[in-house]
RNA sequence: GGUGCGGUAGCUCAGUCGGUAGAGCAAAGGACUGAAAAUCCUUGUGUCGGCGGUUCGAUCCCGCCCCACACCA
């Protein structure tokens, strides 16, 4: 009897996440949702969570942040480690913290990965020694793709014969798996998804290509205005950090150390959004429980998620 | 006006000692369980500036014309 109590309750909690890609106009439809449903915004994005990085990761707007209250933004300091299992463990306890006073959460964000890894779970895979770790990267930068196909054949020959042998990310961190704990890599991968003890609606956000396309323009064009060279200028002495890996950043870090002309750089800036923002649909595409709407279209959302809502709560 | 150099994929260019062409970038599609704004995979694309000539055959050789750039007047 006190099981079912349990279970009934925690199924009227509910996280609705806004997925979609970058430029579209996540931060506003949140904010919009979040006021509606008077609660509080879970950002996940693997960037917008670095508090030295604002105006070229579009993070949300000082009175945006005031108007709602935001998590994972500005939450990590470049220096640390963020990961999707990290953020996996982050959300899961924020969004019990946060059930305590709402029903409701809202997840907003591009990067597929992290809220694959919060509704889904993760694998668990025991915690790699950095040291192996940074020794496998140093290995690789010394000795190129040859020394890590090799590797692999010898020290994992199940993920050498089905992995992506020719992507470096992928082989490293098979190989650093492998190296400490003498098991595959594939063998923790059970694919198994996580239950979670509350529901979940997945909305997507989705604009013709040309206007995505528009808007990314007039956004970089903006953040250039905003100043994002300085910002970019005081971080280049950290531009190895995995965290500035990121488009806007990358490539005025080129600008600065003469590679690039600033015109170029901004141009490649705009290019490269684009390409990441069809790498964000692709990965959203895939995802059949995400039900798709046009930004402007926050009434509809409304309406969708309360008759969604009203429907749970009767199911229970 | 003269001389030189060039005109080949959306862009930058390579190439064919004459048998209708290929790289990079862009584009399109896709993958992706601890770097994910990262990383990786797949795939086109062409009146080879125009018109003639030589040739079995011309993008390639020859002539003329057009266009761009540089230099000289």
């Amino acid at each position: 009897m006190h099981i079912v109590h349990f279970l009934k309750k925690s199924f009227t909690k509910t996280v609705i996440v806004i997925a979609g890609p970058t430029a579209v106009g996540k931060t506003a439809v949140a904010i919009q949702l979040a006021r509606h449903f008077n609660t509080e915004i879970i950002s996940a994005d693997s960037r917008q969570c670095f508090k030295e990085l604002n105006i070229g990761v579009a993070r949300p707007s000082d009175e945006e942040l005031k108007a709602i209250k935001h998590h994972f933004i500005a939450s990590h300091s470049i220096h640390e480690t963020v990961t999707a299992a990290g953020f996996e463990q982050f959300a899961l306890q924020k969004v019990q913290e946060l059930f305590l006073q709402h029903d409701v959460v809202i997840m907003v964000g591009g990067t597929g990965l992290y809220i694959k890894a919060f509704c889904e779970g993760l694998d668990s895979i025991p915690e790699i020694d950095p040291a192996i770790r940074q020794s496998i990267i140093t290995a690789y930068e010394e000795k190129g793709i040859g020394w890590l196909q090799q590797q692999l054949k010898l020290k994992d020959p199940a993920f050498a014969a089905a992995g992506e042998m020719q992507n470096p990310q992928r082989m490293m961190r098979a190989l650093e798996v492998a190296e400490s704990t003498g098991q595959s890599i594939l063998s923790f991968r059970k694919g198994e998804k996580a239950q979670r003890d509350f529901t979940i609606i997945k909305i997507g956000l989705e604009l013709p290509k040309e206007e995505l396309h528009r808007n990314i323009h007039s956004r970089v064009d903006k953040m250039m205005q905003a100043g994002l060279v300085e910002e970019v200028k005081k971080l280049l002495p950290y531009k190895q950090l995995n965290a500035l890996q990121t488009v806007g950043y990358a490539e005025l870090f080129d600008c600065l150390d003469g590679k690039l002309p600033i015109e170029e750089a901004v141009e490649r800036i705009k290019i490269n959004t684009r390409q990441y923002a069809k790498r964000q649909l692709t990965w959203f595409k895939k995802d059949k429980e995400i039900k798709w709407f046009a930004p402007v279209d926050a009434d509809e959302m409304k309406k969708w998620l309360d008759e969604c809502l009203m429907k749970r709560m009767q199911d229970c």
